[in-house]
DNA sequence: GTTCAATCTGGAGTGCGCTCCAGGTCAAGT
DNA sequence: ACTTGACCTGGAGCGCACTCCAGATTGAAC
């Protein structure tokens, strides 16, 4: 069971083997664990880290914050309310930012209806 | 009426001074006016490119493609089934785009209602 | 035992989109 | 005429998030 190859773990997260090593480097994943030959070894539960950076990224959070997130859940379970706001706050950043992409959505698809209403080529 | 100060353009478009002269200087904004003294002039025309810019970066389109659609609309009436064809092919990336965030929206507000559900400092 | 793909390390390099700076110019107000 | 704030140019610098590289090591398969 859980015990998955860097390459694994990539295939799983959707992040490349470089991002990871990356991550790491920059303290977002901390004590992955290693064979003794010096390879990392991930776990279900680092699996479950980089499920969530990658909700985290995909949503627009700079990997600042989501390392001082992960130094939170680090910190223990007094953190939870911290944690708990600081993605709150990101959350509603999220909304804003859905609200704005679809706004500008919109006004890109009246555009391509204007396109619309021209003759294309071949459209005789 | 027509005849915007460079600070007048980037208020009303949202773009920063240093934005607008890179934008010129990389040939997204071609042919803007000048005042006899050198400053530069956006008419409404301008200004109507710069929503667009706007629309379109806010919606993740690089550069580059902006380039592209601004060359091409320079060139004339003919390439105007190519500049919808870009345009649709980009908003069929932002569709996509849309759907990811709000999946991923989705699991963040499933995780902070986990949060929720812990007691919280001062919640007895 | 040999091979070979996967992995390791440290560090340099990349791509993008600005952003800032120095040193000078312009023009509106007094 | 003078001051002052907006603007000019060319080019350097920055922040972010990777991505790539060289050169060495590991370990599963044959």
């Amino acid at each position: 069971m859980s015990g998955y190859a860097p390459s694994e773990a990539a295939r799983r997260s959707g992040f490349s083997l470089d991002t990871l090593r990356y991550y790491e480097k920059v303290g977002l994943l901390s004590g992955v664990g290693r064979t003794s030959g010096g390879r990392r070894v991930f776990t279900d539960d680092d699996l479950s880290w980089l499920v969530l950076f990658r909700c985290l990224r995909d949503t627009g959070m700079p990997i600042a914050e989501m390392s001082r997130y992960a130094e939170l859940a680090r910190e223990g379970e007094h953190t939870a309310g911290e944690r708990r706001a600081l993605l709150e706050r990101h959350a509603e950043r999220v909304e804003e930012q859905m609200r704005l992409l679809q706004r500008q959505y919109d006004h890109l698809r009246e555009k391509i209806r204007f396109y619309e209403r021209l003759p294309g080529p071949g459209t005789d």
